[in-house]
DNA sequence: ATAGCCGTTGCAAAATATGCAACGTGAGGA
DNA sequence: TCCTCACGTTGCATATTTTGCAACGGCTAT
């Protein structure tokens, strides 16, 4: 679609192959050499390549980043599928799995209930940060000053009777979630929707995702989504296992 | 300098803090959401990007792919700086470390001499393939078909009297080098220049990089080059083992 | 000293990317 | 169930951007 673009794209997957010169990478495309040498350039002030010597390009730096970072996300999601599949059979209800992006607190995996009432949401979407357990999870975790940051900037939109509507509220609320090491979304989010939410850990110990149960109310009340806890926190553990977290004892 | 490549850089560079749906990833670079659109596309289509649910980008495969090339290739030449070094303060001569790189031996790195005689080369040059001790080394694991096919193209221009200048010879003399360890440079490239040269493995037995010792005739005789050899396997191993291979014994 | 190779730059032509506006689709609310 | 809204998508005309060319300059090898 985009011709520069696709060439320079081209460019770097050639030189995955091995270090290249001007003239060869210019070939490779079917381009003058200064036209490569512009793309190469580009390439060059955003580290994706760089020069080896004087007469070969290779790849830069930017590409260990950038890998770095995809997997992370990407091995949450695969390394706590296993954990996540087995808390969805053995308590039949919906789980999510959320991770806190730029601000936004986003649903990177879904397993669906097995009975016949679902609820509404999709991989991908945004979730709400004041009224839902992952969100309450993966901002507890965030440093004291940017929480707060977040808090007052954030929105307050009256979703149920319950919904914490004031970001003084909603402070105290994530040290709860601190403190316990779960978080609970008692009808703040759906009238007719409970959940309780916990941390995915990393190797470092932070908080790289998070794990939820979402309950309709007609099913199971207050109590009973309480008493899923244990499992779920069996399964946060693990998940954090698989990904590289260490249990203190 | 090339302004749709830069968008698309940044853009990538974006996706890096997490999923981003297309209307951000427009404003981040201040283009109309149809251009954003266009350049997404094609960053999707080289797998630099994938899209997350259907309002979503994310980081794509290609750039795993590309990560570990790159790092393979840097961490050859890291990893084997300090032993690398070492052999050239031990013997004084000049040590080289090469890479098989799309049908190139190229010089990755070099450890000058510290006698005045210095002999020229230069990192990112590429090395005859018939005639230099690196390359013997290199190519000696490539697989028979490769081998051979290799040979068969490549060329045989005659440097010294010793210079190999057949095929046939010089698959025989890869041969020798796979079965003893080390390769020989019998002033086949310069008269008054000899080499020995040994592979340096990594993580899974194959050979990575080689590691040379170049000496001036004058300075050493061909038995004192074949005494180096003990020496020069020596730092090939350490330097195996810091890019991961483990010795069988 | 000289020839050849490769990377680099300025410029003019034109191909290409861009913004606009309208359309399509799917979600959420009444 | 209908309507609205938000978001992604497409066609097209404009002009910006990219491209190829040709000449230059540095470096190496002979």
């Amino acid at each position: 679609m985009s011709q520069s673009l696709d060439r320079a794209l081209t460019l770097v997957g050639e030189l995955a192959t091995g270090p290249k010169t001007l003239e060869e990478l210019a070939g490779v495309v079917d381009v003058h050499k200064s036209t490569a040498l512009r793309l190469l350039r580009t390439l060059e002030s955003h580290r994706f390549v760089q020069r080896e010597g004087v007469h070969h390009y290779r790849l830069g730096t930017a590409l260990f980043d950038l890998a770095n970072r995809a997997l992370e996300e990407r091995d949450v999601r695969r390394s706590s599928e296993s954990a996540l599949r087995e808390l969805n059979a053995l308590t039949g209800y919906t789980v999510h799995l959320a991770s806190y992006e730029a601000g936004e607190v986003i649903y990177i995996d879904k397993y669906d209930s097995t009975h016949p009432m679902r609820m509404y949401s999709r991989v991908g979407r945004r979730a709400p940060l004041h009224c839902t357990a992952v969100a309450k999870v993966l901002l507890a975790d965030l440093p004291e000053a940017k929480r707060r940051e977040v808090a007052a900037s954030m929105e307050y939109p009256r979703l149920t009777a319950n919904t914490i509507t004031e970001p003084a509220a909603y402070l105290a609320e994530l040290e709860r979630v601190r403190e316990r090491g779960y978080a609970l979304d008692n009808s703040e989010h759906e009238d007719f929707i409970h959940c309780v939410g916990a941390p995915i850990r990393g190797s470092r110990g932070e908080v790289v995702a998070a794990v939820s149960v979402s309950v309709p109310k007609v099913l199971l009340d207050f109590e009973g989504l309480v008493a899923l806890v244990p499992s779920l926190l069996a399964t946060a553990r693990a998940a954090s296992i698989e990904c590289g977290f260490t249990p203190r004892d």
